[in-house]
DNA sequence: ATGAGAAAGTCACATATGAGACTATCTAAA
DNA sequence: TTTAGATAGTCTCATATGTGACTTTCTCAT
């Protein structure tokens, strides 16, 4: 590994790469590995700018992101999705809930079960965060030819369904 | 979403698969999502359980692992690749010190650097760990045929070296 | 050489998180 | 029915983490 650094915030990119590639072969997980330095790279800065700017905790982010595309859903589907543990997401509904972001109902069927729904203030903060978001994903997957990124979501999707069979839900 | 739920802590594979494609598909950042969705399973349940029977922090474990295929690897170096911050990866290293499972010696050529190697103690207990993190790992990737998994790993490569391009070191 | 600015690492403080107990409700089997 | 066990969600407490300030050492342009 060379030890040199490099002048600015941006490094050097060629110098980057090799010892990008130097360093990320070299563990007993190489693929978990790599793909957590990637997803770090992508997700950690960006949730911290959005927890600083907006003062929302990351369950709070996920639990919006969620609400956006599907209402209804409840907090231990919102668990089941996202890796977060029961106490914070619930922790997180309840602050949106203060902040006046979301709203919910008792489920009719099973008054244990709270749906939750968007309020136009929730999805205006939402509206907010994401373009960053979606700007970081694309230069993220630049590098990669639009059949190479189908491939690679291809794949990725082969995972997230298998993701069943080697994993017990109530780990989270 | 279907909302009946599976009776055991092994849901239903077939019903899991099919509500996990359903719930994956819907968020604007999808491929960064189901980066997310595979590694949180992969990565939280198992650190969770080291961090509980072994008594470290997260990362102190990252520390070990990239100790023990890299000594001499200063704290910098390793806030660089895994992502996490200074401060945190200095505390683990001041821990991990403290316990003996790591010496420290200042570089001769730059007193600001301590260059980092494991003890035969440190490196025992990253030996009782790893085990699992790699049969985890091949159980994750058990769905792919090994072709599709060296594409995989490929593609993953190109991302890893293009992340300086995209982010700013100081971002971390 | 020297002074401004960057980098390595540590610290103190506030906050977010993980573990696990707890309540209320539902399910299924005797 | 009744009851044992599972599930949804909340709470408390201890701990881990993020932020930003700080010290020391190095680098480089003047």
């Amino acid at each position: 590994m060379r030890l040199s650094k490099k002048g600015a915030a941006k490094p050097d990119p060629k110098e980057g790469a090799d010892r990008t590639k130097d360093v990320l072969g070299g563990t007993e997980i190489r693929i978990a590995y790599k793909m957590g330095y990637v997803l770090n790279f992508y997700r950690e800065p960006s949730f911290r700018k959005i927890e600083m700017e907006l003062g929302i905790t990351r369950p709070e982010i996920v639990t919006l992101i969620f609400l956006n595309f599907r209402e209804g859903v409840t907090a231990s589907e919102i668990c089941e999705f996202s890796g977060h543990l029961k106490a914070n997401i619930s922790r997180g509904i309840i602050a949106l809930e203060k902040k006046k972001l979301l709203r919910r109902d008792v489920d009719k069927n099973d008054n244990r079960r709270q749906r939750l729904y968007l309020t136009p203030a929730g999805r205006a903060l939402y509206a907010k965060y994401i373009p960053a978001l979606r700007e970081r994903e694309r230069a993220m997957l630049s590098c990669l030819s639009a059949s190479e990124r189908k491939l690679f979501e291809g794949l990725l999707d082969k995972l997230a369904e298998h993701v069943p069979h080697w994993t017990a839900l109530d780990e989270l």
